[in-house]
RNA sequence: GCUGAAGUGGUGGAAUUGGUAGACACGUUGGACUUAAAAUCCAAUGUCCAUUAGGACGUACGGGUUCAAGUCCCGUCUUCAGUACCA
């Protein structure tokens, strides 16, 4: 009987599938345990080998914890809105609800071959209409909640409104816009409906307003900071612009504290909680207001800063404002007027990408004002410069030449004076930066002092005199939610002379409209203006054509539809109860479930979803919706696998005539092997040009032969010629890099001309039939189409099977690392599965017996048990696969046939294999699956050695090995290793000065 | 620049608290079986010297601690990822 993997995988499968064993259930007597993969966005090209590596490991941990006793849920489904189908859908007509349905089925098929136990009766999908009702209910919750600084939560609207009715603003203590007047009690009751509206819009957590947006002309849309990539969309590549427009945001900026501490609570990675904090990017300092000094003009606020160092105020010599900074036309003087406009106008021509790029030219403009020092009072003018953003902090600085490097080498370029503040600093070179050295000079009340004391007392001072108080910034901005798209959540809401209206909630799902094109409007609206039904009708709650808007009962909806991160951030929720129609989920369901106990996922989403998800995850504990306020206890980023690109070296000739190129033409394309190019003088030279400081190669003229003849027309000069690597696919490449020419001359994609092409093998042969190899040079590069080394899990599924699959990638190296995918080594652990098979199997049936065990049976049982398990604990899921190689080579080699060891074996390796442990479980006579049943109890006891084969090492270098009783006490290892006549053969007559004895480890003769 | 991760044979990678470096696998070489190929099995395989016995050198580089260092400490270099005039 053989091992036939496909026909044994289709029936597990099968199985499986009929059966429901992995149907995770919201009550049960077992703990709960929760394990999520990062759900995917149904690409066309489908899955490449790459994409199930985190599944694979989330799977076995999951199988594990089955094995354990745990009830575990499971699931998977589908991001399915998004971009790509919205663009196919614009090149095509296809509507992308098409396109997305065509590639669910397929990612479906691809992961069910791969023997995942995916509770599937749990799937989401992101652009279904039943879960969407959900992403605008939460959308519908933020508007209608303002955050409460006093007790750090967001809170209902109307707890605001009452606030305002009975007190007004003044002490109310929310995160809101910047700018907002303040009013009484009274001049709140005696506002419009209207400007309530517009006032509450201030404060709510989500929020209209016209903000700079990244603005991608090439896609139509809005692109969130993350989603733009060195100044281009990460999508395309495409030019982005600063663009204003009026946009949905997030006041995700109200969590950035809680966001912050909340990472002190969670089990991620150092990398990823580092990308957080930084993109969080808190820093403490103070904000300081400078009382503008200008003639004639009287200005009423002062120009406000925000430092980290106030403890530097003494060394201010001067102050820089951002050029867009919206009081620059207000204080420049007349006569600098020409000047800063230049300026102002320059800087806003440079792209935001030029700016980035160029860090080094110091650029700047003197306004001619001055502010007045709240100290010395001094007058410190007031210059712009770009160095300075408008978008972080108050957009302006008070700069301090002899403490920052940018203020320092922008005072030096304009000659401004540099005042030193710090003790036995030498500013002369450059500025003195670090803070932990500072001891503050010439600064009045701060002197003698270090950082921190100064910086304490500074606050203090600035506070006396109302010029300041400690401030802490953060760098996190509020999100935009707006998108120009159609494949997206619609919002629910409309609008009422202009004021956004939210639908009730129990009118939801607004469901996305049908367009007839799924570009923009030509008037320049999104998508969703395409429309024709797309009105609120307030008295039928429904949507209605736009033709009925009146105005009165009947408005016009959003345009707009929610970014890809909408449906992302609350998914592991909905999981728990993915069918509740009245809620995200039950309370029983979240109750139960709790949290994500693993999460596994690429390290992209650090600062994406991983954020988004988190921010929605706070408010829906806020609002009592979730029992925790973070959604995932323990987060792994699986590493990328990338592809082993494959090159042939191409043949392009050409003549060189007065340092001119002139290509030759081949008839014929010419290919030469990896040895040949390596042999060539090409592989030595750096370029074109140089060609005549290299002597040829006899292989050279071998080449220059083989051009000559076969050159399309004639010419005189004598032919040169480079060798260009050229991508080939990697499937007709074997383990030993040999190319099988002919495979690639029949592929399509090859091109015609290439049918006749001619390649000098290893030995510089033209290959005909099989007198030479072609041998390839290889390369570890992404995985990706163009570059042909892109490996489709069906065919190494169809080749080898899905358990050889999910062994080979575990096998590849640790989870979290990247690593390159090579097919050819796959036959080791499909080898190991052939030979597990045989160790159960033989030609007559099984051959399991009830033979009881030896004693080298079982130690070679509990040490797998026992490293296979710390391993799956750790995540270190490649080294148990060595393991199970290990005890099978043993097994094997013991003749074991005992039920009482191969049995546990298999349970100990279903978690990785599982359709090979479910086949031979059942061979054995089990009638239930495998993928509970409780995993094999480690005994210590079979472990125990009698003796240790102690290295024996002079010097620290182990010489010889010597095998002596595990309770030999010290005394007696030191005689016996002093009576070998190894030892008097390594002393050679000396004495040991020393002699080291680890009992149980090692022995160290020394002298 | 800053932050994080990493550097071990031809390749992917092993190596608990410092204690026999290179497990396991790929590849390579040789052999068995076969008409042949595939499959399977056996042996060798860090580098160098040596017929053997054996020896020298080896975990990016330079130092150090230790009886003993891939592992600990100091310094340097390189690669990858994230982030960046963040005041």
């Amino acid at each position: 009987m053989n091992y036939d993997f496909n026909k044994i995988e289709q029936k597990w499968q099968k199985y499986w599938s009929e059966n429901q064993t992995f149907k995770a259930v919201n009550n049960s007597d077992k703990p709960k345990y929760y394990v999520l993969d990062m759900f995917p966005y149904p690409s066309g090209a489908g899955l490449h080998v790459g994409h199930p590596l985190g599944y694979i490991a989330s799977d076995i941990y999951a199988r594990y914890k089955r094995h354990q006793g745990f009830n575990v849920l499971h699931p998977q489904g589908y991001d399915s809105f998004g971009l790509p189908a919205e663009q196919y859908a614009i090149q095509t007509g296809q509507h992308p609800a098409v396109t997305t349905e065509n590639n669910i089925k397929t990612y479906r098929r691809q992961l069910d071959q791969i023997g995942f136990s995916f509770d599937w009766s749990r799937e989401v999908r992101t652009s279904d209409s039943s879960y969407y009702k959900w992403t605008q209910w939460i959308f519908i919750q933020l508007f209608n909640s303002w955050f409460n600084i006093a007790t750090n939560k967001a809170e209902d609207i109307s707890v605001l409104e009452t606030l305002f009715s009975v007190e007004g603003n003044n002490k109310v203590n929310a995160v809101c816009d910047a700018n907002i007047e303040l009013f009484s009690a009274e001049e709140w009751k005696s506002y419009t409906s209207k400007q309530q509206q517009k006032i509450l819009l201030k404060y709510r957590l989500t929020y209209l307003a016209e903000t700079e947006v990244n603005w991608c002309p090439a896609l139509g849309t809005v692109l969130a900071n993350d989603e733009i990539v060195n100044g281009v969309s990460e999508r395309g590549g495409h030019p982005v612009l600063r663009k204003k427009m009026t946009q949905w945001s997030m006041r995700i900026s109200a969590y950035a504290e809680r966001l912050l501490q909340g990472l002190e609570t969670i089990d991620w990675t150092d990398s990823l909680k580092e990308s957080q904090r930084n993109w969080i990017g808190k820093s403490v300092g103070a904000s300081v207001s400078f009382k503008i000094l200008a003639e004639g003009e009287n200005f009423e606020k002062g120009i406000d800063i925000f430092t980290t160092r106030p403890d530097t105020i003494f060394g201010v010599s001067f102050m820089t404002l951002a050029p867009e900074h919206e009081l620059v036309s207000q204080i420049t003087t007349a006569a600098q007027k020409t000047e800063v406009e230049a300026y102002v106008l320059a800087t806003a021509k440079r792209s935001e990408r030029d700016r980035m790029a160029d860090v080094k030219t110091i650029s700047g403009a003197f306004t001619g004002a001055y502010v007045e020092h709240p100290f010395t009072k001094e007058p410190v003018p007031v210059w712009i410069g770009d160095y300075v953003l408008a978008g972080y902090g108050t957009g302006a600085v008070m700069s301090v030449p002899c403490g920052d490097q940018r203020d320092y080498a922008f005072a030096k370029h304009f000659n401004i004076p540099i005042i030193n503040i710090f003790e036995g600093a030498d500013i002369s070179e450059e500025a003195f930066s670090d803070k932990d050295k500072t001891i503050i000079a010439n600064s009045d009340f701060l002197n003698g002092m270090n950082y921190k004391k100064a910086t304490k007392r500074a606050i203090f001072e600035l506070e006396q005199i109302g010029h300041g108080e400690g401030k802490t910034n953060y760098r996190l901005r509020d999100a935009v939610f707006s998108r120009q798209r159609y494949w997206g959540e619609p919002f629910p809401v409309y609008y009422v002379n202009g004021m956004p209206q939210m639908i009730d909630g129990a009118y939801l799902p607004i469901k996305l409209p049908e367009v007839e094109k799924y570009l923009p409007t030509e008037t320049g609206e999104p998508p969703l203006g395409n429309a024709t039904v797309w009105a609120w009708d307030t008295e039928t709650n429904t949507v209605v054509a736009n033709s009925k808007i009146n105005n009165t009962t009947i408005h016009p909806l959003e345009l707009n539809t929610m970014p890809g991160w909408a449906g992302s951030s609350f998914y592991f929720n909905r999981y728990m109860d993915p069918d509740n129609q009245n809620e995200i989920a039950s309370k029983g369901a979240l109750d139960y479930w709790q949290d994500v106990d693993l999460y596994i996922g690429g390290s992209e989403h650090a600062t994406g979803h991983l954020l988004y998800a988190r921010f929605w995850q706070k408010f829906l504990f806020d609002k009592g919706v979730v029992p925790v306020d973070e959604f995932a206890k323990k987060l792994i980023n699986q590493g990328m696998i990338l592809g082993t690109s494959a090159f042939a070296y191409e043949v392009s000739s050409y003549y060189m005539v007065n340092g001119e190129k002139h290509i030759v033409p081949l008839s014929k394309p010419i290919f030469v092997s990896k040895a040949v190019y390596l042999k060539s003088s090409v592989s030595k030279r750096k370029d074109i040009y140089d060609a005549k400081t290299f002597e040829h190669t006899e292989i050279d003229f071998q080449i220059i032969k083989l051009i000559e003849s076969n050159v399309k027309e004639g010419f005189l000069n004598e032919p040169e010629f480079n060798l260009n690597p050229i991508h080939v696919k990697v499937e007709y490449v074997n383990a030993s890099d040999e190319l099988d020419i002919d495979g690639l001359k029949q592929d399509a994609e090859f091109g015609d001309d290439y049918k006749e092409a001619i390649f000098l093998g290893e030995k510089g042969q033209i290959i005909i039939s099989d007198n030479d190899v072609y041998k390839v040079s290889r390369e570890v590069e992404k995985m990706s189409k163009s570059k042909y080394n892109v490996v489709n899990p069906d065919h190494i599924v169809s080749d080898y099977g899905a358990d050889s699959l999910r062994l080979y990638e575990m096998f590849l190296g640790p989870l979290e690392q990247y690593k390159p995918w090579n097919t050819a080594g796959i036959t080791g652990v499909h080898g190991f599965l052939k030979k597990l098979w045989k160790l159960y199997v033989d030609d007559n049936g099984l051959k399991v017996t009830n033979a009881a065990p030896t004693q080298d049976h079982l130690k070679t049982l509990h040490k797998t048990i026992k490293k296979v398990q710390e391993d799956i604990e750790n995540f270190s899921f490649n080294t148990s696969v060595s393991t199970f190689m290990i005890a099978c080579n043993e097994l094997t080699s013991q003749k074991c046939t005992s039920k009482d060891v191969l049995e546990p074996l298999l349970v100990l390796i279903s978690p990785y294999a599982p359709h090979i442990a479910e086949e031979l479980w059942s061979k054995l006579g089990h009638k239930e699956s495998i993928s509970t049943v409780d995993f094999p109890k480690f005994d210590g006891s079979h472990l125990v050695e009698r003796s240790k084969n102690y290295p024996i090492s002079f010097n620290g270098k182990m010489r010889f090995t010597m095998e002596l009783p595990m309770d030999m006490s010290k005394d007696a290892i030191e005689k016996a290793v002093m009576a070998h006549e190894k030892t008097q053969e390594q002393l050679a007559g000396r004495t040991p000065k020393k002699i080291i004895v680890v009992p149980g480890k090692i022995v160290n003769i020394v002298g």
